[in-house]
DNA sequence: AACCAGGCGCATA
DNA sequence: TATGCGCATGGT
């Protein structure tokens, strides 16, 4: 893999094993759109841009400064040997028909306060419903970085707020427990960055204080926001797949990367039949 | 322990 | 066009 950049354009060769499109629009993040001309635009960590791929080659539009490509390579787990990991998922017979069937999913590492509050957007809710919600979030709460985007709210901005100051965002009884999670993660309650680190089982409990976090969507945090690909979330796909495919638990080779089987897996279970 | 809370997409009628 | 179902968590 190589990379070139300047102000505008971010340019990554010879990238192995990462489907945008796929990788974008399974579920996992909620701020990205489909251009007409079928490249794709969205903000993360602050930064409007759009994102066209060829083949293994991913160019990314915007204004940047000196170091935001590595940024985008760890947006997209760019350092990773993806196609290590999956050659060893595939050891099992339907992750290789998954795999095989979707490849190029890959977990994108978000910032982890944006997916912790997405993730408790999106509990009880359907996807159309959670982007609208997070868009008006944004909207209102964010800051308006021009051409019509904003960035995801800060806990910070949001630890001030009121719940009947979010009802704009008409996220319902989830209201609560953003203010909730906001006030513990900028009060320093909950700290996301020792999430990333630590020992999991602690991490999930740290979660799970926050009102609003049951065990769902702490695994949601843990893996797409944390970088923890041993957070394997079970949602009512994973959990038809489990007693279907897995009565026993799951195989052998997803040790470490239950995450990344979790996702193909998923997107698999979803769109087949 | 079963149900509701806000509301919308979705499948079915 | 209307009706009911599913969604994931916490509180009753």
């Amino acid at each position: 893999m190589t990379v070139n950049f300047d102000k505008k354009t971010i340019v990554f060769r010879n990238v192995d094993a990462l489907n945008i499109p796929l990788s974008l629009d399974c579920g996992q993040a909620f701020r990205w759109s489909e251009n007409s001309d079928g490249s794709w635009h969205g903000v993360a960590f602050g930064k409007a841009v759009d994102i066209s791929q060829k083949e293994d080659k991913i160019v990314i539009n915007g204004s940047f400064c000196e170091g935001d490509e590595q940024i985008w390579a760890d947006y997209f787990d760019l350092d990773r040997d993806y196609s290590a990991v999956c050659e060893n998922l595939k050891k099992d017979s339907h992750l290789k028909t998954a795999i095989e069937a979707y490849p190029g999913i890959r977990i994108l590492r978000q910032d982890s306060w944006e997916a912790l509050c997405s993730f408790i957007i999106s509990q009880n809710n359907n996807i159309p419903r959670i982007k609208g919600i997070v868009e008006r979030l944004c909207v209102h709460f964010g800051e308006d970085l021009g051409n019509g985007d904003f960035s995801f709210p800060s806990a910070e901005k949001l630890s001030a707020l009121t719940v009947d100051d979010l009802a704009p965002l008409r996220s319902g009884f989830r209201a609560k427990y953003i203010i909730d999670a906001a006030q513990k993660v900028a009060g320093g309650e909950v700290d996301l960055q020792k999430l990333s680190c630590c020992d999991i089982d602690e991490a999930r409990e740290e979660l799970i204080r926050i009102k609003g976090v049951g065990a769902k969507v702490a695994e949601c945090a843990l893996l797409y926001g944390c970088g923890r690909v041993d957070a394997f979330p079970v949602d009512v796909w994973v959990r038809r797949i489990m007693s279907e495919l897995y009565p026993d638990g799951l195989p052998e080779c997803t040790k470490g990367v239950e995450g990344i089987a979790q996702q193909f897996l998923f997107h698999w279970r979803r769109n087949v039949e």
